[in-house]
DNA sequence: GTCGCCGCTTGACGTGGGTCAAGGCGTGAG
DNA sequence: CTCACGCCTTGACCCACGTCAAGCGGCGAC
C-alpha cells in the first residue's frame, strides 16, 4: 500500500513474474527496501541471515572469501537477480561477501514471511528453482574451465561473451567490471590480466583503451577458446 | 503396482520423502526402471534427455568433458541423488558425460509426467530446490579453492573430509575412487597426485597402500588446507 | 591547489605443476 | 598359463603464472 505503483521490486523480478498483478501487490507488502551506496558492504561472511535479498537498482557483486582472506569474485547481480537462497532454503550461513558495485536499492523479504508465500505460491519455488539450477550449470562450467583452459583462454572466452556494440564499423565492448574484479572473476591476478590483454592488443585481436575494448578479431579470439590440438 | 514395496527408487529418495506412502507408491507407477553396468554410459553430452534419472544402487560419475575433449569429474551421485534437472528445469540439453562407476540402477521419469507431478505434490520442487542450492554452494567453494589453495591444500582437505574408521588404533580411509578420478575431481592430473601423496607419506601425515589410507597426523594435514601465512 | 590513495601496467624472478616418457603391477580375457 | 591393457608411479623438463617491486595517471578529500 506504501509503494507507488510500477516501481515496487516485484514488478520486475523474474521470481514473481507467474503471479497476477494483484497477487504481485500482496507480495509487494512484504517486501522492505535497501539502500546501499558505492563500495558499502551488504553482507559479510558470517552474518547470519534471515532474508532473501532482490536486487531493485544497480548491481552488487558476490564474492567468496578464502581462508588465506583473498577474494574470489562469483558472480554480480543485477536488477531482478536475488541472493540469500542458501539461507533460505537450507538452514546454512553462506560465508559470501557482498558489495555494492554503485549506489543500490534491495529489496528485503523476511524468511518468514516468504515461505509462507512460497506454500502459497508454488510457482515462486520452481523459478526459483530454475535460477538456481542455471547458476549450477555455470558454475560447472567453470569449474572445468578452470582446469581445461588456461588465463588466455579464459579471457578470449570473457571477451567474446561480452555485449558489443558497433560504432564507426568497429565492434566495440565495454567492460562492465573494473579489470581487478575481472582479473578475479576469472581466477587470475590484475598483473596476468594486464600481460594477456596486452598480448592480444599485441596480436591484433583487440585493442583496449580504458575500459573500452574494440575486438578486431573476433575468429582468431575465439579460436583462443580452445586449448591447441 | 509391478514394482516390490520397499524396493521402489521412490522410498528411499529424499525427492519425495516428504510425500505419504500412498502418494509415493502413486508416484511410483510413473518411474521405469533402468539398469547399467560397470563402465557403460548413461548419458552423453549432447544426448537429448527427456527424463530425470535417480540413482537407485550403485554409484554414477558425472563429468564435465572440456572443448579439448578431456574430462573433468564433477561429482559423484548414490542411491538418492538425482541428475538431468537442469533439462527438465530449463529447456537445457546438459552437456555432461554420465559414467555407471560399478553396476547401477536407475529410475527415471518423464520430463512429461514429472512436471505433472510438481504441480501437484509442490513440495517436490522445494526438496529439489534444497538440493541444488546445496550443489551450487559446494561447486562456489570449490571455485574458490581452485585459485585460493594449491593441489597439497586441496588433497589434504579431501583427505580430511573423507569418512574413516578405526582399525588397531589407526584412523583409516579408503578412498571412493580410482586415483585417476579423484586427481580429476581436484582439478590436477594422476601424476600430480600421486606425488603429492607420497610428499605427505614422506612426511609422515599418512601411509598409502593401495586404496587405504591411514591419517597419521590430521593436525597438520588439516594445517595444509590452509595457504603459509 | 596539493596530497594521497587506488587502479593499472611493466619488469624480473621463482616455482608449482602439467606433459612426455618409461617401467612395474594387477587383473581379466582367451 | 600368458598376454595385454589400464592404473599407478617416478623421473626429467619447461613453461605459464603468481609474487614482489617500482612507476604512472586519475580522482576525491581537504
Amino acid at each position: 500500500m506504501s509503494h507507488p505503483p510500477g516501481t515496487s521490486c516485484v514488478a520486475i523480478v523474474p521470481l514473481f513474474a507467474g503471479l497476477s498483478p494483484e497477487e504481485q501487490d500482496e507480495v509487494a507488502t512484504y517486501a522492505r527496501p535497501l539502500r546501499r551506496s558505492t563500495g558499502e558492504t551488504i553482507h559479510r561472511p558470517g552474518d547470519d541471515v534471515s532474508h532473501l535479498l532482490v536486487v531493485h537498482r544497480g548491481r552488487v557483486k558476490v564474492s567468496h572469501l578464502s581462508a588465506g582472506g583473498q577474494e574470489r569474485l562469483l558472480r554480480v547481480l543485477e536488477p531482478g537477480d536475488f541472493m540469500g537462497e542458501t539461507a533460505f532454503v537450507t538452514g546454512e550461513r553462506p560465508d559470501d561477501l557482498v558489495v555494492a558495485l554503485g549506489d543500490v536499492e534491495l529489496c528485503s523479504f523476511d524468511h518468514r514471511e516468504l515461505g509462507a508465500l512460497v506454500q502459497h505460491y508454488p510457482d515462486i519455488a520452481l523459478r526459483m528453482l530454475r535460477t538456481v539450477t542455471g547458476r549450477l550449470d555455470e558454475a560447472e562450467r567453470t569449474i572445468a574451465d578452470l582446469t581445461a583452459s588456461d588465463v588466455e583462454g579464459r579471457l578470449a572466452g570473457y571477451l567474446i561473451d561480452l555485449p558489443t556494440q558497433r560504432r564507426d564499423g568497429r565492434v566495440v565492448a565495454r567492460l562492465p567490471l573494473a579489470k581487478k574484479d575481472i582479473a578475479s572473476l576469472l581466477g587470475t591476478t590484475p598483473e596476468t590480466l594486464s600481460r594477456k590483454l596486452a598480448a592480444f592488443a599485441e596480436a591484433g585481436l583487440v585493442e583496449v583503451q580504458g575500459r573500452e575494448v574494440v575486438i578486431l578479431d573476433p575468429v582468431r579470439l575465439e579460436e583462443r577458446t580452445r586449448p591447441a590440438p
